[in-house]
DNA sequence: ATGAAAGCGCTAACAC
DNA sequence: GTGTTAGCGCTTTCAT
């Protein structure tokens, strides 16, 4: 079932059938209708493969994640998959499960592959591996990786706007003790984030208390851990601040098991705003970074590399805005309410 | 960057580099080294699209799901692509998104990448759309759809076995009003565990008030609502069971904002073992559908039947067990446990 | 407006 | 054991 097949029953050349199924204008009407008349009746479907390499176009992008599993991703896998289906682009997930071994191998696959673009949404990816991309002018964007490197896109996340209006939402409820339980400071995301903290606090004239800064590791056995230790300080905070959502789910956890009472006795938020939030009792108050634009950024701005003529030489810089979602695991300080 | 260049340069033959890459044992060790030095030196990577031309094999499987945002499949998308990375498959994912145009572009997606099996994880794709597949042959596998079809083959999952331990466990626990919440009738599945639910029921001579059995639909809202009519019953259930964890948030979630508390006041069993459900407070029980056995098994099936060399004329029959997880979300009757 | 034919990068059949 | 070569299914000049 190839292209020479319906050319011949429809007795015209292999390049008007091409012609016709590429909607190339140059096509009589007459001769058209007769072609798709025929590749109907057939059920024929042009091959990718065929077609990727004679083009030299593959029309898919690459994308690479850390585990498709964490809660984080699969929106965002949505949402590209999404957008890629409507400008007829196939993607390339690619999970690295935090494996250098499994880097090269998502690298390799995207090389194989001839993507014609990369968005790299995983962390601690040796530069190294990423050459041969760069070495084949293959388009990247990376999520909130710091500075700009030459040739590379990169969406950068704006943790000022949500963590500040966190912060004040805490302090407007005359919480005093705010606590900070931070991810893996190794990682440049973690600790940008724990920096606007400090900032957002000073801001309004409250100095971020170190021994109420903790270090977790972005999972919930670490919210868990890091509370734990929390609990075990002179002062106790009653509002605290998580990385990320897991994190503060652990919180939770540790507090159902300590029976302290969400958000009676203790304020929570989050930060990422995955799905699960909204799911959790109480649902959490948390700082949203849009899964949906990311995805549908990190496609754009492949495309946008992909539709220039000369590549790109400094790369572009998008930048993508937090905020706050209100839910129900915050509330006025403990014996600052109503009676 | 193609086979030629690394010939020349290797001053081979182009079908030397051929073998050398595909491990072929013919080839002298001396002349594979140098073929390799020069693959390694020039960042040589095969075209997967040529290769999948000229050997008419593309080594891909497709993998149909109905959402990969719903928390089911994420688990399963991964093991699927593990499995396929370590038999040098690559993974063409798919949404339908419950919509019957994206149904048919999936399938015309997998059609044009020229898939060798397709692995069909969502309900109502119409039967003629697979046609297509069928016709040339491309394996197929399904989960949990009924009858078998000729040279279709089936993962079945066995309800029984889960549901009796829950229902057995429920009226261990002193029990005796016990409420189902299904999913949408019209699913096979949903209707299934249904019907499960009551045999269990009586099993043990028990039986299911008909009063106390609601529809559902398989969402959070849906778990909500169905307990609130629940809530309205002349007699209260103190256990409940539902067709699915979603369900059991939805009904938790209801427990919450009416202050009944779970597991106290009532026992709560979901169904599927989503990642959410032990992340939830109280940890849900719940009965578990593996997603690392049900990727697993999905992949082995397609390849199983890519290696044997007639097509399968009859499918082949696979069964997944369901098991009991016990979490917190379950307790003894109310009144019935130590002062 | 349509057709003939070259060729994308690779594998495999055949020849040596 | 290695090389030569045909051809996978398609797009795209270049003629006409």
């Amino acid at each position: 079932m190839n292209i020479r097949k319906i050319a011949k029953r429809a007795r015209v050349s292999t390049a008007t059938v091409s012609r016709t199924i590429n909607r190339h204008p140059s096509v009589q009407p007459r001769l058209a209708k007769r072609v798709w008349r025929i590749v109907e009746e057939l059920g024929y479907f042009p091959s990718t493969q065929a077609r990727a390499l004679v083009s030299g176009r593959s029309r898919i992008f690459g994308l690479i994640v850390s585990e498709i599993t964490n809660p984080f991703f699969p929106e965002i896998v949505h949402v590209f998959e999404e957008t890629a289906l409507q400008h007829n682009y196939e993607i390339l997930v690619s999970s690295t499960v935090h494996d250098p071994e499994r880097m090269k191998t998502s690298v390799r696959r995207m090389l194989e592959h001839r993507v014609e673009g990369v968005a790299v949404m995983t962390f601690g990816m040796e530069e190294s591996l990423l050459d041969d991309l760069k070495l084949r002018n293959v388009p990247l964007v990376f999520v909130d990786v710091g500075p700009a490197r030459p040739r590379v896109s990169n969406i950068r996340i704006d943790y000022l706007h949500g963590i500040r209006q966190a912060v004040q939402h805490l302090a407007a409820m005359r919480h005093e003790k705010i606590a900070f339980i931070t991810g893996p400071l190794g990682l440049k995301s973690a600790l940008a984030r724990k920096e606007v903290f400090v900032q957002s606090m000073s801001e309004i004239g409250m100095t971020a208390d170190p021994e109420l800064i903790i270090e977790g590791n972005h999972t919930l056995e670490g919210g868990e851990e890091a509370f734990a230790k929390l609990l075990s300080r002179r002062l106790r905070p009653t509002g605290i601040l998580c990385s990320n959502d897991m994190t503060a789910i652990g919180v939770m956890r540790k507090c159902y098991n300590e029976k302290i009472v969400v958000p009676r006795d203790l304020s929570v938020i989050g930060f990422d705003n995955i799905h699960l939030s909204q799911y959790i009792l109480p649902p959490l108050t948390t700082i949203e970074v849009s899964q949906t634009e990311l995805g549908r950024l990190a496609f754009q701005a492949l495309l946008h590399d992909v539709q220039r003529e000369t590549p790109n030489p400094k790369g572009t810089e998008y930048v993508l805005k937090t905020s706050f979602v209100l839910r129900d695991s915050t509330a006025i300080k403990p014996g600052k309410g109503r009676p």
